[in-house]
DNA sequence: TATGAAAGACCGCTCCC
DNA sequence: GGGAGCGGTCTTTCATA
């Protein structure tokens, strides 16, 4: 994976894209000084290059009736149990990330489900009815004040 | 915080936003099977609704020079110190999610770094600097096989 | 090779039905 | 909710340094 070599021009594109994907070319050509045209390359360029993967919505997961966020450190009774447990985890459509870990568990997920009641539901007919699964760990989160991307 | 009542219309303009927020609304009206403005309509009293909150384009953080992915677990010396010791982690850039959590943590954090040196350097020198941090725990991320966001 | 200016195609917004 | 017209935005091309 090689790092695609930017200049402040791109930085500042970037920036601005990140907070807001529909920002019009001529004002981010504003921004920076330079015209229109050069914007579009830039972007062209970081698109074929993958830093720029695609662009998307935000959504209120909470106006969408998701209150409850959780996380689950997950150990399993073999390693080799990786693979298919993730594909499991992968069909359950209230485990929105999934992380492969050093430390205290093999797996680490993140859970989005729409009340308690849901969550105990998920956990137990679903997550912890994995036979793979050897144990878990919830951290239930109440707030969620920081959430933002990396800086360019 | 209430729910906005959705029907299936609006759930599938979603869908289609979540992947591509550039979809065009002509495109979006086919899929639909409705006109270009009802799906205008739809988008900005989602947008007023506050269930759309903005726009924003994927980055490869990979790409971007950020190759180490780790989650921290911190535990506080007084849960009084929790406001504060938030101000300090949102001061740090590769901090780019925290959740006040119940269970084996008070603070749970993601951080983003560019190399387990830069990791290091946080931890040791950012994190673990602030006073009211009594201990912290890391979960360093190997592979991040799901990411995706809660279904409409 | 990267940038800037202008023209054409496309899209989103608004109004009226 | 549907359809048409206007205004704005993106993309492309070509000239330039």
């Amino acid at each position: 994976m090689e790092n695609y070599r930017f200049d402040n021009l791109d930085k500042s594109i970037l920036k601005s894209l990140m907070s807001n994907a529909r920002t019009p070319y001529a004002e981010l050509a504003k921004q920076c000084g330079v015209s229109a045209g050069t914007i579009h390359v830039r972007i062209e360029k970081m698109r074929q290059a993958g830093v720029i993967t695609g662009t998307q919505v935000r959504v209120d997961a909470k106006r969408l009736g998701y209150d409850v966020c959780c996380f689950i450190g997950i150990n399993l009774n073999n390693a080799r149990d990786y693979p298919h447990t993730l594909e499991l985890l992968r069909e359950l459509e209230e485990v929105v990330e999934a992380y492969y870990t050093t430390g205290n568990y093999s797996i680490f997920i993140k859970v989005m489900a729409r009340s308690i009641e849901h969550l105990q539901d998920v956990l137990i007919n679903k997550v912890q009815a994995i036979e793979a699964i050897q144990s878990t760990e919830t951290l239930i989160s109440l707030q969620n004040p920081i959430n933002r991307s990396v800086t360019p």
